[in-house]
DNA sequence: AATGCAATTGCGAATTATTCTCATGTAATA
DNA sequence: TATTACATGAGAATAATTCGCAATTGCATT
């Protein structure tokens, strides 16, 4: 038994489809693990999980790749503090990070007030927000 | 005629000394480097700098002396998109940056309403948050 | 001022994350 | 299924940073 494609690999597919840009087997490969991702991992990660479905993937092409899903807007990339670059699909809404020190894990939040916030700051400075970062790097509160 | 060392280098140079941190020629011409700096500089460009005040440091210096001070906290480490780290002195209160992406200039802002919201909502899902990171991204508003 | 030694330095080699080169392979179209 | 422009794998190249080591040097103590 095959595992099936992801929902969201398919919606990834059509997305490049709609835009001209080839689907190769190790693209496939590297969509369908980005689909199944549940965290946020790093291009050797992607490497490794990705080489489970497609054992040629190599690693000069998963960059490449993530560069072009990029770019197309199908993922995000993001530089956590320590490291490389993390990845995750960008099919959830916007939303920003909290880093658990401890464990890597990473957390979603959004913050309407926040992003509202910073919109009017910017304004303020004659500045208009192309994007931003905000990234939370936290500890578990202590019990209380 | 000696150009005269900057306040801030001799109240980071203090500082240094009171933690009993060597102070070495190198050390000392960084110091005074960062003292006057009133942008972000990056390793590269601080070792520039600083050689006009030392011919003898190293790239190899400049790094291993930056992260003994920013250890000591008298600077903060930047990692901004792009590029590699960026440096300021420590002496100024806390703020976030936007980053200009057509000049790569850096402003500095403040909100008070934001540390408070990133608080709430840090403390909401459990966790404290140890250190932050804001950056906008902007581009200058077109004149209205 | 001379001594002693652990901390610091410069140099170049090593590391890490990422990108590039180029000869070969292949997806999409006709 | 032939064409061809685009994608790929392997490994070299790059950029930012760190490391290993032998030589130097702050600085506390004579």
């Amino acid at each position: 038994m095959e595992s099936p494609k992801s929902d969201r690999a398919k919606e990834m597919e059509a997305a490049l489809r709609r835009d001209g840009v080839r689907l190769t087997r190790q693209r496939a490969a590297l969509l369908e693990v980005l689909g199944d991702a549940e965290d946020h991992p790093d291009a050797n990660e992607l490497h490794r999980r990705a080489k489970g479905l497609d054992e040629t993937v190599s690693l000069a092409t998963v960059y490449r790749t993530l560069s072009v899903l990029e770019a197309q807007g199908v993922i995000h990339r993001h530089a956590f503090e320590g490291g490389g670059a993390r990845f995750e699909t960008a099919d959830s809404p916007h939303h920003d990070h909290i880093i658990d020190l401890d464990t890597e894990e990473v957390i979603e939040f959004r913050s309407e007030k926040i992003e509202r916030l910073q919109a009017e700051i910017a304004a303020e400075l004659g500045y208009d927000v192309v994007h931003h970062r905000l990234e939370l790097y936290c500890r578990k509160a202590p019990e209380k």
